[in-house]
DNA sequence: CATTTGCAAGAGCAGTGCTCTCGATATGGC
DNA sequence: GCCATATCGAGAGCACTGCTCTTGCAAATG
């Protein structure tokens, strides 16, 4: 290994242990990031910080990237270990939620309203559909096997803008169905974002798990998955 | 009228033209709102703001209050101008959807993350009910009318916790549809919000409408409206 | 050994929320 | 009408923010 090498390696390791202590701000502090108080906890001039990140945004985009990779590993590594469809839908439902109360602040990065000026920037569509894409595997299983019950063609213009989209990602899935499959995706996100962002608070409190997996079947309905 | 009443009078019109501008400046600067910017706007000194607001988060929770008010208005003016259930529904779920629209920062402070360091006060808890009361009376509505089919009563803990809330606020609902309209209206705030937020971005972008009304309708079903 | 490159530190700018003090003005009791 | 009181606006100031620029040091390169 050359000491290019080595150096490049250094810089990875800071830029890691830059994002570790965001991350732990994010935790604690609050959505608000302060770049000087991560400089001031790794011990390091503010300065200092912008020799990795060049604004307080691709700090964030960086975070947001991991975060769509973290809540994309947890639900991907839940949905494998179950059985059927269904089973697949309910872990990776159940697994995302989990991982959303432990890190409320990360989920509102990603799954929340865009930071006050912050624009998405195009690193963070592909991590972004790496969810939709799990779900949209799990529904196309259960379309294989025969098991979702057929329905009534799209109609209406969105399904013209479907069809290319399907194409791309789910060959084999009927636009009808790539459709029920992203408002599935929408109203488990909103279950959870809606619990995290306490819209639930004074109505349910103790069984949340119970109403969410509710929701999580009624969501699994409308994608078609049964059993 | 005396005095005092004048005082209190112009005090009111004061504290409403700092809301004004601060909404303003909310539409066009995005979500953070600088109290400075508000004042410098109102040709005052940025201390002379804080005789009416003690401080930044008790401005942004008139706002939160204010857009609250101005969705739920919307959203019974348009449901009251419909016709069955299903219409009033439709009615107004694409008036919330498109006040989302218009006002889409303000849309972000009541639907989307918490403002960073942000505790909800209790002021907002009552104003963030009335949507959701509003749908649950038009989902009663058709109850009564008995155009809602039976359903399977609820099971699970969280069915327990449903029974009080439902008799304080849809006496006359049974626990399982008002689980499904709780659902049902995170179904619908999380299509607003996730297309407001960018994540139908690459998906569908000509009829957004059209798809949003798709949601719309699977949420009313969900809910028990036919039609 | 000399030079280029990468990195960190510090000062500094413009902006923020918020507090405090100090005058000006208006209100209410006598 | 006069005076005590309450209310309000302005300004200075504190601690903080994101970000830039310059300076100096250390390591890799020739």
């Amino acid at each position: 290994m050359s000491a290019a090498n080595l150096r490049a390696r250094v810089r990875a390791e800071m830029t890691e242990e830059i994002k570790a202590v965001a991350k732990r701000h994010l935790a604690t502090e609050g959505a608000n990031l302060s770049l000087r108080a991560v400089a001031r906890d790794l011990g390091m001039a503010s300065s200092a910080v912008y020799r990795y990140f060049a604004s307080r945004d691709e700090l964030l985009t960086a975070l947001i990237i991991d975060a769509y990779d973290a809540v994309g590993d947890t639900a991907e590594q839940a949905a494998a270990a179950a059985g059927s469809p269904l089973q697949k839908w309910l872990a990776a439902g159940h697994a995302a939620r989990e991982w959303a109360l432990a890190n409320p602040h990360e989920w509102a990065l990603i799954y929340g309203s865009p930071v006050p000026g912050y624009a998405a920037p195009k690193d963070t569509v592909e991590p972004a559909t790496r969810v939709l894409l799990l779900l949209g595997a799990i529904v196309a299983e259960a379309y294989r096997a025969g098991t979702v019950a057929e329905r009534e063609p799209l109609t209406g213009r969105f399904a013209e803008e479907i069809v290319p989209l399907a194409a791309t990602y789910y060959p084999d899935l009927p636009p009808r169905l790539i459709a029920d499959t992203i408002a599935a995706f929408f109203q488990v996100c909103g279950a959870i974002s809606y619990e995290l962002f306490g819209q639930l608070n004074n109505g349910i409190v103790e069984d949340r798990r119970g109403f969410f997996d509710y929701q999580l079947r009624a969501a699994a309905k409308l994608a078609g998955l049964t059993g």
